[in-house]
DNA sequence: GTAAGGAGGCCCGAGACGAT
DNA sequence: ATCGTCTCGGGCCTCCTTAC
């Protein structure tokens, strides 16, 4: 016994796994026809009995095969990675919940890794899970012009964007109809008599904050707005602080407004904050409107009215479109559109009309959703 | 003709070993 | 000391051979 070999048995003997040889030898029979007997798609090249035989002897020896052994011959890990820009964010739970269900029900496994909004990281992030042979990506982070999408491209991987999209369309994409969310906001603003509806918009690097703010101007456009009547100030990030600085610049630069549509719930929540630090009451002073519908959007005080998102459905269509694109490399990029819905609840009222006196308490104009 | 065994290749990092 | 080459390990798969 050489020396490496002796080493490569005591690892072995560490790990504790049982081989396809151990099955083989407790079976007696050879160690392809274990592959075989284990594997539905060949288990008809050998006889029942044996299959049979074989079986019994894995399931007595606990017999797992080791994947990553399996993928040094098949080329495939069966592993999927997930970036997603912020794992605290809760619009990522219900799409990663979605993610999952569906690529476990293919059998793939699900690397999620939290990759912040740093280029470099998400570059770093995505070699790891290369490295780790993943055979696919889905990208919760991408911007409009995205370098970790031209990495992935580079190094021939397939991937999928959930949530935002490219400006040019490279890859496949699932994602919200966001000039329908805005319009949704806008014309409910507008049914209820608003006429100064302020924008908080997102990252415009970000297909998201560019799309919202083009759907909210059209929007307004539509019911004969004029832009004066509807200004727009972008966030830095999605954050409640952005959203909170942005909101200020809103309200000191364009008095009157009586509403603000924010392009998402974090933003939104920010609002809110910079509404209670200058006493103004939502949505007596002030109607908002949020976008995504976060976990825990109907518990805040007033409970916020915003677009929402099917994040679930959004997650297994993006898995749908990489296990297919894993399958067939040469399919056509697809970009999946999903239609949002409004969710009415407290944050939305019809203007307080000029002079009158101001209700003594905070009255919903709207029953939730 | 069919079932099953045997051999070798796949992939790549780690470690051994020889050459310079 | 450094570099290049070879071997090994894992499970699976394919091709070829053997036994019945």
């Amino acid at each position: 016994m050489t020396e490496a070999k002796s080493m490569s048995e005591r690892r072995s003997q560490k790990a504790g796994a049982v081989t396809i040889k151990e099955v083989a030898a407790l079976a007696r029979v050879h160690s392809s026809t274990v592959s075989r007997a284990l594997n539905p798609q060949t288990r008809s090249k050998i006889t029942k009995e044996v299959a049979s035989r074989v079986i019994a002897a894995a399931n007595a020896l606990k017999y797992r095969p080791d994947r990553s052994a399996a993928s040094l011959r098949t080329g495939r890990s069966r592993l999927v990675g997930v970036l997603v820009p912020d794992i605290a964010n809760l619009v990522f739970a219900p799409i990663l919940s979605g993610i999952t269900e569906r690529l476990s029900a293919e059998g793939y496994a699900t690397l999620v890794a939290d990759a912040g909004n740093e280029l470099a990281s998400q570059i770093e992030l995505v070699d790891g899970l290369i490295a780790h042979r993943v055979d696919g990506l889905i990208l919760a982070t991408a911007s409009r012009d995205d370098a970790v999408v031209a990495r992935c491209l580079e190094r021939d991987i397939p991937i999928v964007l959930v949530n935002r999209a490219e400006a040019q369309s490279r890859v496949s994409a699932v994602v919200s109809d966001d000039g329908r969310g805005m319009q949704l906001a806008v014309d409910h603003l507008v049914g209820l008599g608003h006429r100064l509806i302020g924008h908080i918009g997102g990252p415009e690097g970000l297909s998201t904050g560019y799309l919202r703010r083009r759907g909210f101007e059209a929007a307004v456009a539509n019911h004969q707005i004029r832009p004066s009547q509807a200004p727009v100030e972008t966030a830095s990030a999605y954050t409640r602080e952005a959203g909170a600085e942005a909101a200020r610049r809103l309200l000191d630069r364009h008095k009157g407004l009586t509403a603000i549509v924010a392009a998402n719930d974090l933003l939104a929540l920010g609002a809110y904050d910079v509404l209670h630090e200058r006493g103004l009451r939502c949505p007596a002073d002030m109607s908002v409107v949020g976008h995504n519908d976060m976990p825990l959007m109907d518990l805040v005080s007033p409970a916020l009215t915003t677009v929402r998102i099917g994040h679930r459905d959004m997650g297994r269509e993006a898995a749908d479109l990489l296990v297919q694109r894993m399958l067939r490399g040469d399919l056509p990029t697809r970009n999946v559109m999903l239609a949002p819905k409004l969710i009415l609840r407290a944050s939305t009222a019809p203007p307080q009309v000029v002079g009158a006196p101001r209700p003594t308490r905070r009255k919903p104009a709207h029953k939730p959703a």
